[in-house]
DNA sequence: CTCCCGATAT
DNA sequence: ATATCAGGAG
């Protein structure tokens, strides 16, 4: 399906983004699976930034699933209100912590499949947490992903989930979980959607979608 | 496809 | 005022 330049294009970009970034890691805080994948639901059309000051103080309040299955609706949304859409956000974590305590004994799965069928978690956050709190190779495609993705000509697609399979190709298996961290990191930094850096880009050179007016 | 919805940058 | 932020469910 890929072709031998586009993984020779892919190969460049990420070996420059893996100089620029040599300590990347999840931009979330968390010291356990569990809090990780609160956090990526919480993180859904949210910055980590804000997610990690929200886990900060959540994460010392309610340390199991049994925590946040026992609290009410109520008070789990007033904590964890602004990271926005809260209401669904609530309900899918006290969904979520009732399967892991009756299903999985407490324990969050380390399966992607088990972990797309928990409410509130579909491919990225499966992904997010397959990946960093268990090794299992997966790319996670968020909104840096997929805008980076097509800006730099990996594909020309929305679709998040063509995008995963596309890089997929693209990258070796090793290279997969570390992948979404370097173009989230750049997307953050320098390729932002508001105001890209084209001129302070180290892959300026690489990109097709270079804009020399762009500051 | 639409809806969920707060915080921040521009 | 508007766009955007490590999306997912109905």
């Amino acid at each position: 399906m890929a072709s031998k330049s586009e993984i020779v294009h892919a190969k460049k970009i990420f070996s420059i983004l893996k100089k620029e970034y040599p300590s990347v890691k999840p931009a979330l805080n968390y010291t356990n699976a569990f809090e990780l994948l609160i956090a990526t639901i919480l993180s859904a059309q949210c910055t980590d930034a804000r997610v990690n000051i929200v886990g900060e103080s959540l994460f010392k309040k309610y340390r199991t699933p049994e925590d946040f299955f026992k609290v009410t609706n109520e008070e789990l949304e007033k904590d964890i209100r602004s990271t926005g859409f809260y209401h669904q956000k609530a309900k899918s974590i006290k969904e979520c912590s009732k399967i892991l305590v009756e299903k999985y004994s407490g324990q969050v799965p380390a399966d992607f499949d088990a972990l797309t069928n928990l409410p509130g978690v579909g491919r990225k956050t499966a992904s997010v947490v397959a990946g960093n709190a268990f090794g299992i190779p997966a790319i996670a495609v968020d909104t840096h992903v997929k805008r980076l993705s097509n800006i730099l000509g990996f594909i020309h697609s929305d679709n998040p989930e063509k995008i995963e399979m596309k890089l997929k190709e693209l990258l070796p298996e090793g290279d997969w979980i570390n992948s979404s961290h370097y173009l989230a990191a750049h997307g953050r930094k320098v390729c932002i959607a508001r105001r890209p850096h084209c001129l302070q880009c180290v892959l300026a050179d690489e990109c097709p979608s270079f804009n020399p007016e762009s500051k």
